[in-house]
RNA sequence: GCCGCGUUGGUCAAGGGGUUAAGACGCCUCCCUUUCACGGAGGAAUCACGGGUUCGAAUCCCGUACGUGGUACCA
């Protein structure tokens, strides 16, 4: 008998959301839908000091973007909150003061500068780790080695302390990890991490078992970064609960800068000219702005997909899923172990993907903003749709509907004379006269028949048809660009091409 | 340093004892188009190294190297 699927996000709300934050809610999401469970986002701010005023709510705004809505949440609700940490706090220190009183930890009074003589101690020694552990502990303040009286006596007079795993060497700790098999470590090596700090906040090692336990979490997916301290985890979930209460873990890879070595951070973004947050980010102290893929010009759809395969396949040759594919495809144990250098021009491969494939009208009123914003009119949402049409396969970002399609919209602000000029003669000139004259009494506006006429036209006056149509085009759009130029003449309409050319000719 | 995890073309990757070692991005050539793309056809480029096991290893084992993460009263 399984219990009900229920997975969690639980971010910090310091900063930006990152691409590998990103795909780790994306994953919990399709492993939730996939098995009809429950997506929880838990806001873990229990560290005070790294606070960001307007952080949570731009992580919502992520997810929401991404289409990837949470079933519970500060934002939702639900049967399990609060879903803020901070809004927990009470209930950890229980939790603490049960494995205190169960020999599973205990209080520690040393104060920053001793935990500061402690190591240097260790370093001169040569000691090759600097933990706090069952090697030191013995010669440090804490409820082990100070009498009961002198405890209490401390603790009442309000001495700072924290509340410390008492980790005991010796055993092996072995968990399953969905991705990567068993693990194993030697708690020897493992130190007496706090879990209860000063100012009465758990840490996340002590927040995230507690709460994984009280929102009967099922399954637990993480960054890799966690894996040297899922000992911690594992011995508090038999301390605490019970290791058949524990959820089953999956520590997902990292997502690596494209160059050199070391995990992908927003100054390689900055670096190398690509965004890494979702959104747009803006730190309310430092005021600095950071750009987001969403205002790049990726549709979240691409953005989603791209994050999907980055760590992830189905073992066929799909390269491009929609959020519902993902769903019924995605496999946790076809998730890499090794982490993947970021990619910024296959990135782009997938919003080009996503844009040649979607419904323009799906994603028309983005294009519409922008074009609006660079300056055009816009007024006819048909016109604007059979245009995007038109010139989607030559869009890679969002933006790029302006420089493909602006020509549509008003005329040219400038024409290539550069190409035109040197093919310009007094024929050319009298060509574009005559056409001008017979496409004025063109009854029937359409492609075809402007080709023919111009096609006539041209073999009267034996003059080749590439040469002019070149002309012809950069007449209409400015440049060397764009779809078929008897295309670009029927939707622009007769009263713009006759304008342009005449215009033109008086330039060339 | 110590501990954990990893390693298939430049990048993402399939393949888990016998394959000409898929596919995609990017790059190059050609076709289409007297535009720019899209599309199509080709091309260069890979199993980190060393030992085993085996008739046979990219695949299994052991070392080494390299990478990566952790080593906080941060998550």
């Amino acid at each position: 008998m399984s219990k009900k699927v229920r997975v969690r996000f639980a971010p910090s709300p310091t900063g930006g959301l990152h691409l590998g934050g990103i795909r780790t809610v994306l994953y919990n999401y399709l492993f939730a839908k996939q098995h009809g469970g429950d997506f929880i986002v838990r806001i873990e701010d229990t560290d005070q000091t790294r606070f960001v005023d307007g952080a949570e709510q731009y992580i919502f705004n992520c997810l929401n973007w991404c289409g990837l809505v949470p079933d519970e949440s500060v934002q939702q609700g639900g049967a399990y909150g609060p879903y803020r940490q901070s809004e927990r706090k009470q209930r950890y220190r229980v939790y603490a003061e049960k494995l205190v009183a169960d020999g599973h930890a205990y209080y520690a009074f040393d104060s920053s500068a001793e935990l500061d003589k402690m190591r240097d101690d260790l370093k001169t020694k040569g000691s090759h780790t600097l933990q706090y552990d069952h090697h030191v502990r013995m010669d440090m303040k804490n409820s082990l080695t100070l009498a009961e009286d002198e405890v209490r006596a401390l603790l009442s007079d309000g001495t700072p302390y924290v509340i410390r795993i008492k980790v005991n060497p010796g055993n092996q700790v072995m968990f399953d990890d969905m991705i990567r098999g068993s693990i194993s470590f030697d708690t020897n090596n493992v130190d007496d991490k706090v879990l209860l700090k000063a100012d009465g906040m758990p840490t996340y090692h002590l927040a995230v078992v507690v709460d994984d336990y009280e929102m009967q979490i099922s399954h637990a997916f993480r960054g890799e970064e966690w894996l040297p301290s899922a000992p911690v985890h594992i011995l508090l979930w038999q301390h605490l609960f019970g290791l058949a209460a524990m959820p089953q873990w999956a520590h997902l890879p990292l997502i690596l800068k494209p160059d050199g070595n070391g995990k992908l951070s927003k100054r390689d973004g900055d670096r190398l000219g690509f965004p890494v947050y979702a959104m747009d980010w803006r730190d309310p102290s430092t005021k600095e702005a950071t750009k987001g893929f969403k205002e790049i010009g990726f549709l979240p759809e691409a953005f989603i997909n791209l994050l999907a395969v980055l760590g992830w396949n189905d073992g066929t040759e799909q390269e491009v899923f929609s959020l519902q594919e993902l769903v019924e495809k995605f496999s946790i144990a076809k998730v890499h172990k090794g982490g993947a250098k970021f990619d910024f021009e296959k990135a782009k491969w997938f919003n080009h993907e996503w844009i040649k494939r979607s419904e323009v009208s799906s994603y028309s009123t983005l294009v519409k903003s922008i074009l609006e914003q660079k300056g055009l009119d816009i007024q006819d949402d048909n016109y604007l749709h059979a245009v995007m049409e038109l010139v989607k396969d030559r869009c890679t970002l969002l933006d790029d509907f302006y420089t493909q399609s602006h020509y549509f919209f008003a005329d040219p602000l400038s024409l290539d004379e550069a190409a035109v000029k040197p093919k310009w003669d007094e024929q050319k000139n009298a060509f574009f006269n005559q056409l001008s004259n017979r496409l004025s009494d063109l009854s029937n506006w359409s492609n075809v028949e402007i080709e023919s006429v111009f096609k006539e036209l041209a073999a009267e006056l034996k003059i080749k048809m590439g040469e002019l149509q070149m002309i012809f085009r950069v007449m209409l759009v400015g440049s060397k660009i764009g779809p078929g130029v008897f295309i670009i003449a029927e939707t622009i309409g007769k009263g713009s091409t006759l304008q342009r050319i005449k215009s033109a000719v008086a330039v060339f």
